[in-house]
RNA sequence: GCCCCCAUCGUCCAGCGGCCUAGGACGCCGGCCUUUCAAGCCGGCAACACGGGUUCGAAUCCCGUUGGGGGCACCA
């Protein structure tokens, strides 16, 4: 049989690093099977649900590179993929449950679901709710709820969990039709599940406690169950829940800092498996080949950012050179507010390598550039006070005037032998000489390879800047 | 309160009864290289939560304890 499996998130927020690597595992499944993955959006929330949200979760998948064959903007054999497009269908299908014995009117008020809740509770009791206010014709104001059978219990093979157990005591009759008409996420999810045949719903674990309540309705919908598997989910460093107080949580936010996509997917997915013994940098391709549900970690992981900044330097410095350059360019000019001409180009072009060995967030370029594209150069103040109100700062910045003024070869090679006979002449090692040429060409203790870039910025402009900062010494 | 899940270095993962004086990666510490920052190279610190079983033999299987996480909506 075919694998069918679908990613379903809410657009209710922005894609969650979590949802991401949700996503992530469904494709690699689908694709690993040669199966169907499929993209539909549960926005049965009205309320909350938004489409620059929907928008969001489209372009994050597209970023890293998944895509799906039906669903979503690509359409397929049920039309439409999205829960609010299906509204008719739900009630319909709550509606034959209610005639086939399977779900009943909840006639009780709100007052007595309180009472009967807080009566199990008293009793040491699980607080499952269990109905006893039923109707069974059509009862309009009032929300249609899944008897679940009892006493009885549900039990399953979770591909990443093995076998789970629920006894149905510890499990309400759930709510699967508003007493507005409109369907909850249990029941327009499992509708949409069996008719679309998928075959295999890889899920977070928060929602494993909710799976024989799917599990029933499958049943009574007349079709077979499909095999879930429940994933572990991501935690902060502090080992709860990932959320806004541990840092960024949606995808968009990394992309923004400067991840890379290949960087983002290949941590989502080390994060809860293992490609194999001891190897973690892998390719999509590499993954679709390796992955296997039964091989996925059962303990909640923690998002290490460490781990993803020294990952994401791996594949910049993987890249091909004019591929770094076509990536980091426009990041460059959107910091500079502006595009860059033909010659500035070359320059960019020119320290990019250098840049690209070093960097390990995309959005360091426009910083580690900005030298080249800004006259008059702006200081950083922290650098300046440490570097430049040193004693040998005046020596080296004038000695190094006075040996670049007179070189008639402008390269890096000659650059080096002047600066380097300068340090020589007096008495300075290499890096406490150099570091205030640095300043003062660059803005900054830290920067791209300084011979390099004094022959990018070319002689004019170097003994430009350096004659600017010999002056603000002697003040 | 009730239910469920989980448990190997600080973190992620390997280990699926003997190959384990427990391996890799990130991070951390020290060194080398070095014009800053990186990168690279070399070395180091660091874990099987605890208690019972089962077995000739347990990180690996079973039970319990403890600890952590998730869930208990007319949200998904």
């Amino acid at each position: 049989m075919t694998v069918r499996v679908r990613f379903a998130p809410s657009p209710t927020g922005h894609l969650h690093v979590g949802s991401a690597r949700t996503a992530l595992y469904n494709w690699l499944f689908a694709r690993n099977r040669g199966g169907v993955f499929i993209l539909r959006s549960d926005d049965t929330d009205t309320e909350r649900s938004e489409v620059e949200y929907h928008e969001d979760i489209l372009s994050g998948l597209r970023w890293m590179g998944l895509d799906w064959d039906e669903g979503l903007e690509v359409g397929g054999p049920h039309g439409t993929y999205r829960q609010s497009d299906r509204l008719d269908r739900y009630r319909q299908a709550a509606e034959e449950l209610v005639a086939a014995g399977h779900a009943y009117y909840d006639l009780a008020t709100p007052e007595q679901l309180e009472e009967s809740r807080k009566a199990a509770q008293s009793e040491n009791r699980s607080p499952a709710y269990r109905g006893e206010y039923r109707g069974e014709g059509v009862v309009p104001g009032k929300p249609i709820r899944f008897a679940m059978r009892r006493p009885h219990a549900t039990e399953f093979e979770d591909l990443v969990r093995g076998s789970v157990r629920f006894d149905h005591d510890d499990v309400d009759d759930f709510v699967i039709l508003r007493s507005d008409g409109t369907p909850t996420y249990h029941l327009a999810s499992t509708v949409d599940d069996v008719d679309f045949g998928i075959t295999h719903v890889v899920r977070g674990e928060d929602i494993l406690p909710s799976t024989p309540k799917h599990i029933a309705l499958t049943t009574a919908l007349g079709a077979p169950p499909a095999t879930y598997a429940h994933l572990a989910l991501i935690n902060g460093p502090d080992g709860k829940k990932l959320s806004k107080r541990h840092g960024h949580t949606s995808l968009r936010a990394y992309r923004e800092m400067g991840y890379l996509p290949e960087a983002i997917s290949n941590y989502l997915a080390i994060l809860g498996w293992a490609p194999g013994p001891d190897e973690e940098i892998v390719s999509l391709d590499t993954m679709v080949e390796r992955f296997d549900l039964a091989d996925v970690s059962r303990n909640p992981a923690v998002f290490d950012l460490a781990k993803l900044e020294w990952m994401n330097g791996v594949y910049i410095r993987a890249m091909a050179v004019p591929d770094f350059v076509g990536r980091s360019l426009p990041l460059a000019e959107a910091g500079l507010g502006r595009t860059l001409d033909a010659g500035e180009r070359t320059l960019f072009e020119a320290v990019a390598p250098l840049i690209q060995e070093r960097a390990k967030l995309l959005t360091e370029v426009p910083e580690q550039t900005r030298f080249l594209f800004t006259d008059p150069i702006e200081y950083d103040p922290g650098s300046w006070d440490k570097v430049m109100t040193k004693p040998e700062a005046v020596v080296a910045v004038e000695g190094a005037i006075a040996r670049l003024d007179a070189l008639s070869d402008w390269s890096t090679g000659s650059i080096e032998e002047a600066l380097r006979g300068m340090l020589d002449e007096h008495g300075l090692s290499a890096g406490k000489g150099l570091q205030p040429i640095r300043v003062a060409v660059t803005g900054s203790s830290v920067s791209p390879p300084l011979f390099e870039s004094l022959e990018a910025l070319g002689r004019e402009r170097s003994l430009a800047r350096l004659q600017e900062a010999a002056g603000r010494l002697r003040a």
